[in-house]
DNA sequence: GATGAATGAGTATTCATTCAT
DNA sequence: AATGAATGAATACTCATTCAT
């Protein structure tokens, strides 16, 4: 009943996540989505389209919330904004963080996602509006920066997420 | 000829990093290794087991790397020792790093190892000793945005490593 | 449009004979058929009903040429007539042919179909009408060595199919 | 003990034969030839690639075989003698004429072996030595009868196989 | 210490077939 | 008659690991 395929998608996730991708067997995906293992390759080419596909939507839904605040005009309003970005992961997009991280550091060649060169290109926009002579190393440490922090909330070695939040939003003087 | 062991885990190391820890099979790091496959679990019980060796030993270098700056009292110099730290990934322990990045995502509950203790705490007694009252949030903006800006050079999302690396001195006003 | 089921049996013929039966998948046969893979199952109760089916329908046709001629008295047209038999290979039962070929040696039993004991019954009947002890055996080489000609007509290495006819005529006396 | 790597081929050869390449699957050559299914593997790339050892190995006894007679001078003793090599299907060489005849049907485009390029050259040189003007045209027609005789004994459907060859023979006046 | 043949459990993927619609 | 989602068993092949030598 209902869709399987969301079933299937939805429970692919959380065993990338919890044992990796590699360490994930079509097998188990089947048996904890109670479908028929054979049904997964009738909704994806492969195990890797299924991956594929995960990331994708995921990156989808990354553009949608940027797109809240990369055309703010105001500075502070907009740095305030992606410092919540990083710091607020939302439930939803809280697996395709963990299945970016992951799988970050196989491939060789690093591609940054679409989500990110948009990321980037704003940061460097507003910090060049802002006057800044090295508006791309600027945007670079932010960045950079929040990441790092971002994977230090998934990883859970940040205790205090609001704390650290504010004394980051202090520094850039938009609080 | 020599010591075939080191060769083992030098191959290891590399083919870890390159397709993935669980993409590289025995037999391949055997045939790269010039040793044969049996001889992988002579030296060490397992697959797993060789892992742990790589990361173990270069947490020990890790820790040698870290024990020349750790005992540093001038706040300044040991604010710029462990920016240079993060930004100077030696040709040697660069394996290391790429090889714990990959892993940390794929186990739920993540322990830091000894030498990110030992940093943490090191770092967290200088600030305080600097008289900040959130010396713990502080210390932990460090270490996150400096592992961060570290992920971004591994990667090579950091265009400019030496300027950027000065702009974050100049943040923390040790240059 | 109009009769799938002889779509799907005019496809099936063709991927048999060019991949071969297992290595023909049902879902080809739909697929390159333009229907549902449920519909073949709806038609034939398997895909070796499906077989069957082809091999009957090619053998029914085979008898139906081999009538043309089963009943000639004169001796000369009668031979004359089954080495066109076996020459010309009419468009519409060189899938059969083909497919018999290829089928046949994968059973350890081989089981002569109805067409090849009319024929061989009928070419016994004539050599004895022509007075030959040995009838059973010259009709036997008769057969075996136009059926090589023709496995070497339809896998391509025979390359002037009519003048070879004509040397068989001439042997035969027929021409 | 002993080859496992022979027994499986014979195995294979075997089931091939009775069952068809694509109908044998590697699980059951294994269990038949008493080893592990990965042993297949690592003895052979592939499921192809032990076929293939199997044609090809049949292939070099082949020219074996013909080797004894190919520099024959003496055209009555060379036909006498390749009548012989069609009709005698030596025990060790059974098996690749039964897996050689299953697959010829499947692939499309058929191309001849080493040892019937050979054959060929052979015959047809015998046949023009002898002042045959279509020499090319004789020697196809001697081989394909050939084959389809070897065919009919292979299939069973040469009854008396020693008077057909003595019929042969003195259609070929070499008796 | 070192080999390499051997294994058995496991892998992703495909298969013919069923069945509710 | 026709579909297409769904299945479970089977497929070729790979894996980490063992063990006699």
């Amino acid at each position: 009943m209902g869709d399987r395929r969301a079933k299937i998608a939805d429970v692919a996730l959380l065993l990338f996540i919890e044992r990796g991708y590699h360490a994930t067997s079509t097998r188990l995906i089947a048996q904890e989505a109670c479908v028929s293992e054979g049904l997964i390759f009738r909704h994806y080419t492969n195990k890797e389209g299924l991956l594929k596909d995960l990331l994708a939507e995921g990156g989808q839904q990354m553009i949608f919330e940027i797109a809240g605040f990369i055309s703010e005009h105001d500075p502070k309003v907009f740095i305030s904004s992606i410092i919540d970005f990083f710091f607020d992961v939302s439930e939803e997009l809280l697996g395709y963080w963990r299945l970016k991280a992951q799988l970050e550091w196989i491939k060789t060649v690093w591609e940054p996602e679409e989500w990110e060169r948009i990321l980037r290109d704003a940061v460097e926009r507003v910090f060049r509006g802002m006057g800044y002579s090295k508006y791309e190393l600027e945007a670079g440490l932010l960045l950079e920066s929040l990441t790092g922090i971002r994977y230090g909330i998934l990883r859970g070695s940040v205790e205090d997420v609001r704390e650290l939040k504010a004394l980051v939003k202090g520094k850039y003087k938009v609080i």
